[in-house]
DNA sequence: TTGAATTCCGTGCACGGGCACGGAAAATAT
DNA sequence: ATATTTTCCGTGCCCGTGCACGGAATTCAA
């Protein structure tokens, strides 16, 4: 039922070169205190034999429980965020039993200050590593900074920072995502009328993922349909009836516009109003993420295609990254992954 | 740098309990041999602290190496079951130093006698746990039946038998993919006509995966397109010369078809006469599987979509099933598992 | 030449759990 | 009552690696 093949160890390698476990585990470790001719001895074997350290028990006899801190905005229900915490729960499960466990530290991702406070409370707890989305950019240059200061391997997901010293980023192509974004909408057809859909933001401080998109979209438009119009219509999230309103004057004022975009993930807020004034079934509609509310109108059909970035799989990968290089010391082969970037519809959606 | 939190031990519950970590043991495993009153003190006791076995421990103490045998259609470069071959690597990775490695057989998918080759090299290795994928069903479930008696788990990929005992499955949903296939093609336009380019087959024993498909396709179309007449066209996939007579005279006459599908891998096949006969701009074609073959025609622009379905992924969330049952006797949550279809354009394939 | 510092290396315990062995206590037989 | 079986449980070694400790061999200083 198992393996015949007993495979090699220490003592092997100990009893070959005629030296001890000891000398041989300092070789392996770098640890000094041994003769050139000895560690050469040594390596030589290693290389040839093709020696494998026996993983469990070098956990076993060096490893207490590590851990890995976990930065995010706090996750109202139903936001973007709380896919991402998805992603955190199906990590836990396969770190559970292997002395891993995960921190996780939340913050109003309007608030600078409770941002701040959770990177204190996260370098205080001295983690083993660290996984993050830059929202903050100053701030998290300076966590970054004390990450490293630290040699804590820290791992971004969503975006990243252009620091040297993180080891993984897990996301999607912005500028691609915005392009794809406007062959979907435009999807081999004239257009002449488009609107895009924004949130109308008081400068704060915020990165604004959303220009990267925006410009990709542009690009697609500006080779595709050179002639097109499009809109720009500013709505506040927070304030349905700001969006009916805003959106009623728009239409009122541009009745043939079939062709929506929104480039953040609040597609759903604008799905009312469409289906109030019965334009579902001639409009075209793209958003971003896969909400539930924005999966619901996808799948009603007032919604045409979601592109969605699998937030749940980039912490997966991160976490994983993260452990491997926590517990096996292994460093990722590329730093840089880059998501595909799904296309839902109606008829695939119930399989992502 | 590593943890404060010391997970509980064996000692600890044997200390708790007053007993020794012999019976503690002896609980933890069912073995007998324990008075119901320590058994059931025991039990108390690790329901309410959480007790989780040390999994590094635990396999030092008792495994050896372990193996898991891959059975597989050969994979000619370029083909569809190479997609396979890729997660197959990327999940030796994962395994290495774990004491888990992957024994590979391989055979002819067009010679029964090849299969039933492996079948019996593959028992004789007496693995710890196998997946394949079932092309012949006959011969796979007898397989499937040995492994049952052997006690050696199973898992499916691509598509699955209904038999009782494999442990689990990771594919795509046939059906809905080709519904999906006929959403893609009409996508939201009137089509009038429209062919399914088919393999020619001489009645072998294969399970052929497209019917099902075919199903979906047609379910779609009856729905939103109940005028539509569908052509079947037959090639020989290994005979270009077929390809071109039969796609002529098909073309010739019937010069308005412009809505092409395919439910097999090999799309790819009619690329070259389309774009020879100067179609590729105004034919809207739909196929399935990322072969290199085939991402090349789609980013041309000749293929419109390719319905892609994670082969590499299969293998990956296989094997690591086999492994967690294998290494930390961990059942999967669900049995069946359906991989989203993926909907790719030339402009997310790069992400792939 | 002797003592001290340095370099190098072997021994042995620890990690947490699996499991064989043997022995004490209880139950049954004689 | 003792002998014998059965039930139950504790002890101790093993897995392969990390690492502290102490000691031998060598070099250097006096």
């Amino acid at each position: 039922m198992s393996g015949k093949k007993r495979l090699m160890t220490i003592k092997d390698i100990a009893l070959q070169t005629g030296l001890s476990k000891g000398t041989v585990d300092r070789v392996l470790h770098n640890r000094g205190e041994v003769s050139k001719q000895s560690y050469e001895k040594v390596m030589r074997y290693i290389e040839e034999s093709g020696y494998t350290p026996n993983v469990h028990a070098s956990l076993l006899a060096s490893g207490q429980s590590h851990r890995i801190a976990a930065l995010l905005p706090n996750h109202e229900p139903g936001s973007f965020w709380e896919l991402f915490q998805n992603g955190l729960d199906k990590a836990e499960e396969n770190l559970h039993g292997l002395g891993l466990s995960i921190l996780r530290f939340g913050y109003d991702q309007y608030d600078i200050d409770s941002f701040r406070a959770a990177c204190d409370e996260l370098l205080a707890s001295a983690p083993d590593g660290v996984v993050t989305a830059p929202l903050f950019l100053n701030d998290t240059t300076v966590l970054a900074r004390r990450l490293q200061e630290a040699g804590i391997p820290y791992v971004y997901i969503d975006s990243k920072l252009e620091d040297d010293g993180y080891m993984a980023y897990f996301g999607t192509a912005r500028y691609q995502s915005g392009y794809l974004c406007g062959y979907l909408l435009a999807d081999d057809r004239p257009v002449n009328q488009a609107v895009i859909v924004r949130i109308r933001r008081d400068k704060n401080r915020l990165s604004d993922p959303t220009v990267t998109r925006r410009a990709g979209f542009m690009d697609f438009m500006l080779e595709y349909a050179p002639d097109c119009r499009i809109s720009n219509l500013f709505i506040d999230p927070n304030d349905p009836e700001d969006i009916r309103k805003e959106l009623e004057a728009f239409f009122d004022a541009h009745p043939d516009v079939r062709h929506i975009a929104m480039f953040n993930s609040r597609i759903h807020l604008i799905v009312d109003f469409i289906e109030r004034r019965g334009l579902q079934d001639q409009c075209r509609i793209i958003g971003f993420d896969n909400l539930a509310s924005n999966v619901e109108a996808l799948k009603r059909g007032t919604v045409t295609r979601l592109i969605a970035q699998r937030p749940a799989e980039q912490v997966v990968m991160a976490i994983q990254t993260l452990s491997d290089k926590i517990l096996f010391k292994k460093d990722p082969v590329h730093r840089d992954h880059y998501l595909p970037m799904d296309i839902l519809t109606r008829y695939n959606v119930d399989y992502y």
